[in-house]
DNA sequence: CAATGTCTACCTATCGATAGGTAGGCGGTC
DNA sequence: GACCGCCTACCTATCGATAGGTAGACATTG
């Protein structure tokens, strides 16, 4: 196996331990049997635990910026984008009630090693500076600061919404409360 | 010390802990060294961590009841009513900014004993039913179901916008997302 | 072309620290 | 003298991390 493969196994099945059961019950020696190398191995390729969070973190902010950059570009109304958008944490509790790990992150911050916190801050002002070129156009009445709050809100309604249908186990409670917010004008 | 007050100094010493680096980072050692006594003797008032876990989230929530049933039946404009209840939560963040209980217990839902679950379960549905109550007489118009939605809606908004707030370590963001709910219409 | 050195990607074995939990003793109060 | 509240002393399991070693790929050099 190639540096690279491990080195991405790592990384998914640690990503899904995370997402599941938070940042801090993540345990090399879990995640190596999951993987099927020997614990040690984990340090060869993340030296500590920061660092092997704040690589997830980064990763994950990445891979949807990407994929956020591809919705915005799309030639589709707003409403298509935002739905698509939300899809996104949607899938999260899709994939075994799963959370977002932005969220299950934030939740632990007060004993998040400093370098994951910067990565996992980066998420959020991702989502909030795409919110605000999606929403801009929508709304040239709001000023600067005004836009940024109302983007702010509506990725935190998205969080908030995943972590309170996440404890019912029950998606279609997520799917309501996006709803909810669209029909108060929240959301698009 | 008599059992209730080492039996409430531990709650309020665990509480404390849990709001702010949460329930899997809550180390008997650490709370007997903060409440001045051994870990043993924590034992002997909560026999097992998901004991207390389950008594902290059911304290928690009885003491929300409380104090809100107190807000409900106050002589008050619905509105002063709500924000009486949002500043409770905004409370969490000013105290050290730490957490509602249950919005941390609920992002390590998968790492939670059994016990401790089906008591910050009762969070929310206190929370829905309560809003529920406050927000009826409001809307005449909408169904039982559609109100409910609402209702956790609303909760899980505020419950984002402190996970969020918390994360940046800014309180008047909470203040600027709570706004911006209410500009949008979705709280009164 | 063969010997040498270096690198990768793992391994075994172990470290000190800490986790939750238990057995039994001791002093004080009713 | 029984019970309550807390103690000392200890257990097993597990944590993240480290030391040191090894098999194999690959490049360098005489």
């Amino acid at each position: 196996m190639t540096t690279t493969d491990t080195r991405e196994t790592i990384m998914k099945a640690a990503q899904a331990a995370v997402q599941a059961k938070g940042y801090n019950a993540l345990s090399f020696r879990e995640l190596a049997k999951a993987v099927g190398i020997k614990s040690a191995s984990i340090h060869y390729h993340f030296p500590t635990k920061g660092d092997l969070g704040a690589a997830l973190a980064r990763r994950y902010t990445d891979n949807a910026v990407g994929y956020f950059e591809q919705l915005i570009t799309a030639p589709a109304p707003v409403e298509a984008i935002f739905a698509d958008y939300v899809a996104v944490f949607r899938a999260a509790l899709l994939n075994d009630n799963r959370m977002c790990l932005y969220g299950i992150m934030a939740a632990e911050y007060g004993d998040l090693p400093p370098e994951v916190r910067v990565a996992v801050d980066a998420f959020s002002a991702a989502n909030v500076d795409w919110l605000v070129r999606l929403l801009g156009p929508r709304h040239p009445t709001l000023s600067d600061a005004a836009l940024r709050d109302r983007a702010l809100a509506i990725f935190a309604a998205i969080e908030g919404a995943q972590l309170v249908a996440r404890g019912r186990g029950d998606i279609t409670l997520f799917d309501q409360m996006i709803a909810a917010y669209r029909a108060a004008g929240l959301m698009p």
